[in-house]
DNA sequence: TGAAAATAGTTGCATAAACAACTATATGGC
DNA sequence: GCCATATAGTTGTTTATGCAACTATTTTCA
């Protein structure tokens, strides 16, 4: 009946929404009171190039589920704070291969036992198996509309 | 272990802002392929009007997990395209009381069965004991980050 | 009653996302 | 080799969020 309806629409419009925003905000704070002057954005670039440097705009894309002008930002961005380097490939000039800079390695352990602690904190009293659950439906979610 | 912790930090900045944009990407593309010209996130304070008419800004910050100037801005936007009305409480002149336009009110129904329309496409092959896992835990997850 | 604190809303500034339109390089088929 | 097409990246525009600082009312309570 339309009352069921609209519970659906609330799934995405009020839930899933908020609870994104509120861990993405309590991440920034926990940035921003150990001293750390980058975004979560941005950090969610960084921790790609961690698990394997040099990737291509596109590569990192494909990885954080953005679009390319958003990609193209947040390297502009990182690149102006020094955290990365835009390096033309060799084997194929449209591509820009991306590097970290000392600085942005310096940044890795601290940003990830911060990320850490939030999600500590952020899952406090769920178990194992919700968090799994959450994991593979909003897996699904995102499959299902990638068309 | 360190590989533990990867993944949670992941579970924020992969798993699920990823799933969140890509239902707003679906939602906002099925409303334009109607000819609809609002965004999900006005959508999102019209679904609460139209629960309830006459919403306060507070009331409406408290009911979608916004930001006092968040709230702010979308009114604005909302008032110039003419789907709400910005009026003075009599009761504490600090106050806005939002209210519906007729215009406003004739959009309820259709965009409605868009919002369950895309949630249909987006749950499909999901479970609805999984469904109510995902609400509870984010639900949590909010509840837990409120502080 | 009158000053301090709380509440409602606005504005400025920085960052980011979506989309369309654009440039430049690479590839595939004839 | 040449042209059509695909791929990689950039730019412009609009909308939205977060935070800090601000104004204007209302409430509290000494």
């Amino acid at each position: 009946m339309a009352n069921s309806h609209f519970k659906k629409g609330e799934l995405y419009s009020v839930i899933n929404a908020m609870a994104a925003a509120a861990v993405a905000r309590r991440m920034q704070k926990n940035f921003r009171n150990a001293g750390l002057e980058i975004t979560i954005e941005q950090w969610s670039i960084l921790y790609h190039l961690w698990k394997e440097d040099g990737l291509s705009q596109q590569d990192l894309c494909n990885r954080t589920y953005r679009d390319k002008p958003s990609i193209t930002r947040l390297i502009d961005n990182l690149e102006n704070i020094k955290l990365v380097k835009r390096t033309a490939a060799k084997d194929d000039k449209r591509k820009n291969l991306i590097f970290l800079t000392d600085a942005a390695k310096e940044l890795q352990q601290i940003t990830i036992d911060l990320a850490n602690q939030t999600m500590d904190e952020a899952l406090i009293g769920i178990a194992k198996d919700e968090i799994e659950t959450v994991k593979n439906v909003l897996q699904k979610v995102y499959d299902n509309l990638q068309s």
